[in-house]
RNA sequence: GGCGUCGUACCCAAGUGGUUUAAGGGGCCGGUUUGCAAAACCGUUAUUCGCCGGUUCGAAUCCGGCCGACGCCUCCA
């Protein structure tokens, strides 16, 4: 089957063909650092690299973009509020990003720039716009995009602009417009700015809020290619923007797909930070959440289905990871990786069908489980031969090269418990199971769990 | 007010007209294994798809109505 996405501008799932063969550009919406992500919008990012990790699956060269928003209204706001500079708020919190990125086991991104770093384009295509009359300045040195100069806006999220409601926004904003709706390009200079701006040939200032996107895109990606991601909440008006300014300077189509990944929720609504219903990277570690558990629990939905997040289904996550990698370890003890010579079993096959019709992960799952449990029982008969041994290490190392749920990390063991688990592994021998279980009990008040398996003393950290 | 999504077992979650007399996972229960415990492995678990009506030879799947949940329209993954 051919690998199909659901286009969201088109509101249909479509084949996919590169622009040029064999290469796909993908432009993933970063995060804006100036507070810690939190784990729904992780979701997003994991939805976007199993999406690279299936093209890269497929063959494809995968050129993939993802844009750090290091200035707008809350990264200074921040900064002021802790008095200290700009970039400090914004290093601190893309570190913090990258190492919640690396923790996840996301794939690196080929390029991540930041916003600041790509004025120079953003003034150039200020200044396309101004010049084809797209946009036009006001006094305080702002510079607005004029939507109704694009008669395609709103065609990304179907909407009609006489009809919506008038927000807050408007009432409260303090820039002028000509019409309500037109959104800053540029941003003159505030005295809240303080040392925040740059020149431009308009006057000094910073970028607006959408305009850094299609900037970075372009220049990393090209006036037209292929993906282009982010939450469904991106859509509008960030996304809608996006092509107003890019389509209007360049005059070239924008971006071939649009892919949106619904929202993490929980208690029944979306998870947000003005809710303050959220949880992070750093408080799911602490509650002992590995990984490969988060990574089951944001992967076993529909990219494109609203998914609740709870820490109730923690147990769930680690048991699914306890089988799949218990399953390798089976595997390896029959010397499966010998047999290995590329072949892949009949169950990739309907795999592959799942993930190519618009990356059904729940379906592709679902292949994975049977067709595990059909090998375990071969195993447990010992009636699997050696081809299927290597078919079935062959589709565990692609199965885990898009999910990566196998744990291979062991924890690391204290000297003083891997003297308890010395003594306990002699007094077995001797069958001193009173002393055994003694221990057991001790290493258990310590934090850490034993369990007897066939092939020795398996240790496992509590939370 | 405008646009849109969803309602499937105890829980999570696929399936959008017949190959489904409804995948897969968790849980429960049963079995194998085991010094014990745990883990692992296997099996069982919805005649039924929010409610009502309609279309059809045939519907969870299409249409209409009702009820309920959620999202966007404002910075937000």
């Amino acid at each position: 089957m051919a690998l199909r996405f659901y286009n969201s501008i088109k509101r249909a799932k479509e084949d996919f063909h590169p622009i040029e063969t064999g290469k796909v550009g993908l432009y993933t919406c970063g995060p804006t650092v100036y507070d810690t992500a939190h784990i729904g919008n992780f979701r997003t990012f994991m939805f976007e690299d199993l999406l690279k990790r299936w093209l890269l699956h497929l063959g494809f060269a995968v050129n993939h973009v993802m844009n750090i928003t290091d200035v707008d209204d809350k990264t200074i706001k921040k900064a002021q509020a802790q008095g200290t500079s700009l970039l400090k708020i914004t290093s601190k919190y893309t570190d913090l990003f990258m190492d919640d990125l690396n923790w996840l086991k996301m794939t690196p991104a080929t390029s991540y720039p930041k916003a600041t770093n790509s004025i120079p384009k953003i003034i150039e295509m200020i200044e396309i716009l101004l010049d084809k009359k797209f946009a036009y300045r006001e006094d305080d040195g702002s510079v607005y995009f004029n939507i109704k100069s694009f008669p395609e806006y709103g065609k990304l999220t179907n909407i009609n602009l006489e009809s919506q409601k008038s927000g807050s926004r408007i009432v409260s904003d303090e820039y002028d417009k000509d019409s309500p709706q037109d959104f800053a390009l540029w941003k003159g200079w505030k005295k809240e700015d303080g040392e925040v701006y740059w020149d431009a040939p308009w006057g000094n200032g910073r970028p607006g809020w959408h305009i850094e996107c299609s900037a970075m895109s372009i220049e990393a990606l090209g006036n037209h290619f292929d993906i282009h991601c982010g939450g469904v909440d991106n859509m509008f008006p960030h996304h809608e923007n996006e092509i107003a300014q890019s389509q209007c300077a360049t005059d070239k189509p924008f971006v071939n797909v649009w892919l949106h990944s619904e929202f993490l929720m929980v208690d029944g609504g979306k998870m947000s930070k003005s809710l303050g219903n959220f949880y992070c990277v750093s408080d799911l570690k602490k509650i002992g959440f590995s990984p490969e558990c988060i990574r089951y629990q944001l992967l076993s939905g529909h990219y494109r289905t609203k998914i609740s997040f709870s820490i109730d289904k923690k147990h769930e996550g680690d048991k699914v990871v306890r089988r799949i990698s218990n399953f390798q370890s089976r595997l390896n003890k029959r010397n499966a990786l010998e047999f290995a010579d590329g072949l892949l079993p009949e169950s990739y096959q309907k795999f592959k069908k799942q993930m190519n019709d618009d990356l059904n992960t729940p379906k592709a799952l679902a292949v994975f489980f049977s067709w595990m449990k059909a090998v375990n029982i071969k195993l447990d008969q010992n009636s699997i031969t050696e081809i299927e041994l290597g078919k079935a290490w062959e589709f565990l190392t692609v199965f885990d090269s898009i999910f990566g749920l196998i744990q291979n990390s062991i924890a690391e063991i204290p000297a003083e418990v891997a003297l308890l688990l010395n003594k306990r592994n002699k007094a077995r021998l001797e069958n001193k199971w009173n002393e055994s279980d003694n221990i057991r009990d001790m290493l258990k008040d310590m934090g850490w769990i034993v369990s007897d398996t066939s092939s020795g003393q398996h240790i496992k950290k509590t939370n």
